[in-house]
DNA sequence: AAGTCCCTTACAGAATTCTGTAAGGGATTG
DNA sequence: CAATCCCTTACAGAATTCTGTAAGGGACTT
């Protein structure tokens, strides 16, 4: 897992919220949290320099303006700064933001790791996030999820075929064979394993009981 | 599969349905076909007289009347029938009722095996009922399973901490692992083992794809 | 015709799932 | 206290999944 991570978020509560969820959530050495994108920027700056860097920044979008002069002044501007000098650091938006429209342009623009949409389970959603991104792939509040990280991938008619039997609880040599005996080709198991695979690539699962469980919630399938 | 199969409904092109799809869905040596409960039940008869029994009964609850004189007059009254003679005969009913209630009664009255209701999907259903109830298990249209045939059996929390994280695509081995990590007992690979094994039995389902998918589908994970 | 790309298929090995047996502990009962 | 039941856990073996390599064929390009 991550060994250190930055929380950079002005509201005490939620700040709290997230620091306490990772805390028991996940054995992560160093939690740290700052209500300022200044003293966010300023915090990763000072770790890379002492080549202590963060691997995951978790941030707000909107920090609201009080006495204190600011020059990074929201979650964007913290983003697009902290890419110049750390361009590797993993990022996690978490904002009530839900135009998807928006959201996109945060994964293609600034290419975050992961959106989550605050709200009735929003801390859920950062703990499945912070997993995602901890293995390289990206998540977003299925709230959101239009256009903007996957589902570009479309399934054709073979895959849902195979992906529906495998829903239903055949094995992949049963599907083989059932392929066989209705004549449809291709129909070889190690195509049917190719073709699965490929699958998980493109939707970013694990296996298969994680494909099926997102094309499912998607209606796919 | 099936070797001897008998339909038994009234309407013709319905009945051509069937039996065209369980043609090409599956590989049945004999199918046949009744328009008359009367004459549908001789045929069971007579072919359990010859020592070459059917294997399964597909048939509608009503049947119009017409100038034919008759003595069995609706599915029920030939599944009651057919009961005392060949009690082991595997029977999907195929019909256009959707009154869960009354197919409740069907499954705990007359022990049917599957119920299939007419309507967009019924065809895929009833492909789908026809392979559930070869390998021993019941069947129910999704828009009909209330408390039918399975869901009576609820989830803990501790099954549903487990299912999501399959879901998720962890394997059981890292599951073990996070809930040893966050002090959750029980938390050994082999109580998961015996947790999932159980839903198996609970919920009808042959593997964990197929289980997770049934569960998804009815929003309990 | 040769080269390239993509798809299908076979095969193999490691990891994981699934199923069954068995041992031990705690709670309940007689 | 002994008997019983249920849950947890360990372990083992078979089946299945997952991943990678490799061979062959068809389509397309040059």
């Amino acid at each position: 897992m991550f060994k250190k991570v930055l929380i950079a978020e002005d509201f005490q509560d939620t700040n709290q919220g997230i620091v306490e969820t990772l805390r028991t959530e996940f054995n992560i050495p160093v939690i740290q949290e700052e209500f300022y994108c200044d003293k966010a920027f300023n915090r990763l700056k000072l770790a890379l320099a002492q080549n202590e860097p963060f691997e995951l920044l978790v941030t707000d979008l909107f920090f609201k303006k009080d006495h204190v002069d600011r020059k990074l002044t929201s979650g964007l501007e913290l983003i697009k700064a902290v890419r110049e000098l750390q361009p590797n650091l993993k990022v996690i938006v978490n904002s009530m933001e839900d135009n998807p429209a928006k959201v996109n342009t945060l994964f293609w623009e600034e290419k975050i790791n992961a959106y989550v949409c605050k709200g009735r389970h929003g801390l859920s959603e950062l703990v499945k996030a912070v997993q995602e991104v901890y293995h390289n792939r990206t998540f977003v509040s299925p709230q959101i999820s239009l256009n903007v990280s996957d589902n570009v991938f479309e399934l054709d008619e073979f895959d849902i075929l195979i992906l529906k039997d495998l829903a239903d609880g055949l094995t992949k040599k049963e599907i083989s064979e059932r392929l066989k005996q209705k004549n449809i080709t291709p129909n070889s198991e190690s195509t049917i394993d190719k073709r699965v695979s490929k699958l998980f690539d493109e939707f970013g699962a694990k296996n298969t009981n994680h494909l099926l469980a997102k094309l499912i919630r998607k209606d796919k399938i």
